[in-house]
DNA sequence: ATTAATTTTTAGACAACTCTAAAAATTAGT
DNA sequence: ACTAATTTTTAGAGTTGTCTAAAAATTAAT
């Protein structure tokens, strides 16, 4: 047995732990499929791999979970990709639309010191240009609590901590609004129709509709 | 026929590359499959794929050339190679002999802008860690006049340049004789019997085999 | 509780890259 | 110039990861 990880089989350990965290079910063969733009048969044949390896414990029809060795894996790639988004955007000037794409290149270079002395170069990150926690050497998530701008009520006010969405669409949406990371938002008015907000922010006023603020993460302000 | 280019594809380009700068023949087969640690048979067959897609001029039996896209490629990987070793040197603590086995994954990272980026980061190097040049972004290299320390004469003095063989062994004997880039060393004396030299550096007297003179790059002092 | 719809797996095939062993071409030696 | 040694290519096969199409299992619906 091949006892080095190749590049897919990380994409795919890496695709089930972020499909695990969001339920806590066995991880489907579609929904992976899914997620890694793949055929579900591709999946199977991979997951018994995976299985072999002893990297998630696999049922046949009834999906998979990783094993804690898996999530191990995982969790360092995610380390490696969140690190080198921020180096990205810290140093080389891209915006946070345009670092995905190439984080999921660098994050599958393997080199122990690298990751480490990017990470103390950059001076321990706690997190991503997305706002999303970067797993310290140990595999700690330090993981945000999951309150969405949708839940803040009339007169409250917020500071924005991170996007779900973090397509590229989205992010540009927000960037042409002004919203970052950080930027505080006061809530002004609810529209019980549709559920759209009017929200106040750095003086400007704004209508954003559900879809942006069940997309944003905030940290409520002590009232 | 497939339009993206694989690492496999960047290593045989950037191996036939290297061959050809140390002679003006066609590269053989044979030398391929030795620079790139494999068999004979698989670069016969890399080659057709090459030279499909115009990227080397093949004659059956007799080695092949890079054509001028060809060429271009390879260049863009080393201009990638050497830009993320000085990275690593400069920014994140790595040895001149850590460098090549990281910068070997690095170099396949896909993204004009990262590059780009990277150089300018990096104020525009010129030389790596090693002293070898770093072709512009046009593929401009700037090569340096090949004079080997063994050829300097009596009491003349030069500076080291740069490495001809930058093996982990050879390049940690340096570091444990205090040898690095932009040292200024005097011949004092050769012997004549197995061509080792006596050189004084830094007010430190050493004798040095041939086989170390023959692998250092210098720059004559002029008279 | 059967049938229908969906999900998952199997079977067979293909593309990229590799290998070993044998055949063909080139080069070197006398 | 002819044989011997070397180099290179071909033929056939293995590995990894992918796909389509069909079979099997699970879940949903009446």
């Amino acid at each position: 047995m091949n006892t080095q990880i190749s590049q897919t089989e990380e994409n795919y350990l890496k695709a089930i732990f972020s499909l695990s965290l969001s339920q806590n079910k066995a991880v489907s063969t579609n929904s992976i499929a899914e997620k890694l733009n793949t055929k579900a048969s591709s999946v199977t044949d991979m997951i018994k791999k995976l299985s072999d390896k002893k990297w998630v414990d696999y049922v046949k029809y009834q999906g998979v979970f990783l094993t804690l060795a898996g999530k191990k894996i995982a969790i360092r790639i995610l380390r490696k990709h969140r690190l080198w988004e921020v180096f990205l955007v810290k140093h080389l000037d891209f915006t946070w639309d345009e670092v995905h794409e190439v984080a999921e290149q660098l994050e599958h270079v393997k080199s122990e010191k690298l990751t480490q002395q990017l990470d103390a170069y950059l001076e321990y990150p706690t997190h991503d240009p997305h706002g999303d926690p970067i797993p310290d050497e140990d595999g700690n998530i330090a993981h945000h609590k999951e309150i969405m701008l949708s839940a803040i009520s009339c007169n409250e006010k917020c500071t924005i901590m991170g996007v779900k969405d973090s397509s590229v669409a989205f992010l540009k949406y927000l960037d042409s609004s002004g919203i970052q990371l950080g930027t505080l938002v006061e809530v002004v008015k609810k529209e019980a129709f549709d559920q759209s907000m009017h929200i106040l922010f750095e003086g400007k006023k704004r209508n954003i509709s559900q879809q942006i603020s069940k997309n944003l993460f905030v940290k409520k302000h002590r009232p």
